[in-house]
DNA sequence: GGAGTTGTTTAGGA
DNA sequence: TTCCTAAACAACTC
């Protein structure tokens, strides 16, 4: 499920665990989450550190802890963060989906992932690790401008705009329903070529993605709400779905490899 | 049982 | 070389 500000509201999970000292780290360094990361080290620096603050970028989220333990998670498709009151520790069951738990002493902070598309990345050292400064701009920032959007759009030209809006290289957490909400305001057909975007298409595409990841950070990253019933999201996957806008029926097609909804009148053919 | 899932990575081909 | 697509990953639901 996480894109841009459902990772919000999940980094923020872990918040009742700030300034405490993690007890023990528990985790499977077995299973796909840990693929290229030093497990010892995590472990061994994690245990006894106290988490001091987090954020989160894109879809990717860092801790950092005392001891200059930097722990990096990325969602994948069904990771989640959990913090769970440890009311009786001796009886404390963790399900085979628990990946990562820090063990405090009031809460488990937990890491769950069934499907293991999510990542677990760790630094050891003073400075932020490379893997998160080299991370692009938020959509949100001063940084992102019409003309550096463009400029991507031109160097992708031949695959769809879908496709595109997916690559987190220059679109960081916008995710499918994201991509395709922004779509349907900008009135862009999900198929048509990025290099084929006219000029005032992408400028209202910028505008979109600016008010779309706002809106969803204010109304999803604080409490998990669902937006509004104008926004295409609460009609994307209800059967016989009609457009908010014009009311005509919704399409479906696989495009750029994802499931894509759009509106046939709205976005053109 | 088969198909599908709001994400990335990689192999292979154009 | 550069860029695009499909498959793979793993587990669950309908």
């Amino acid at each position: 499920m996480p894109e841009l500000a459902e990772v919000e509201f999940y980094r923020k999970q872990w918040n009742c665990g700030l300034k405490q000292a993690n007890l023990a780290v528990c985790l499977n360094s077995q299973t796909r989450l840990f693929r290229g990361t030093d497990v010892t080290l995590l472990e061994r620096t994690l245990t006894g550190a106290r988490l001091l603050e987090s954020k989160a970028q894109g879809k990717q989220m860092l801790f950092r802890f005392s001891k200059g333990g930097w722990l990096g998670i990325h969602l994948g498709m069904t990771g989640k963060l959990e913090a769970r009151e440890r009311k009786n520790a001796t009886s404390e069951v963790f399900s085979k989906h628990d990946h990562l738990v820090l063990l405090q002493k009031k809460y488990a902070l937990v890491f769950v992932d069934p499907r293991q598309f999510g990542r677990v990345l760790f630094h050891q050292g003073p400075n932020e690790p490379a893997w998160w400064t080299k991370l692009s701009p938020a959509l949100t920032s001063a940084q992102f401008t019409l003309v550096r959007m463009n400029e991507f759009l031109l160097r992708r030209r031949k695959a769809p705009i879908k496709a595109v809006l997916l690559m987190q290289e220059r679109f960081p957490g916008i995710g499918n329903w994201m991509a395709d909400e922004i779509l349907w305001r900008s009135r862009i057909h999900p198929t048509l070529s990025a290099g084929k975007v006219s000029e005032q298409k992408s400028k209202a595409l910028f505008r979109e993605i600016r008010w779309v990841c706002r809106e969803a950070m204010r109304i999803i990253g604080v409490d998990y709400a669902d937006p509004p019933k104008s926004w295409l999201f609460l009609h994307r996957w209800k059967p016989g779905g009609i457009c908010p806008r014009c009311k005509s029926a919704l399409r479906h097609a696989t495009i750029g490899g994802r499931t894509t909804c759009w509106c046939g009148e709205c976005q053109g053919v």
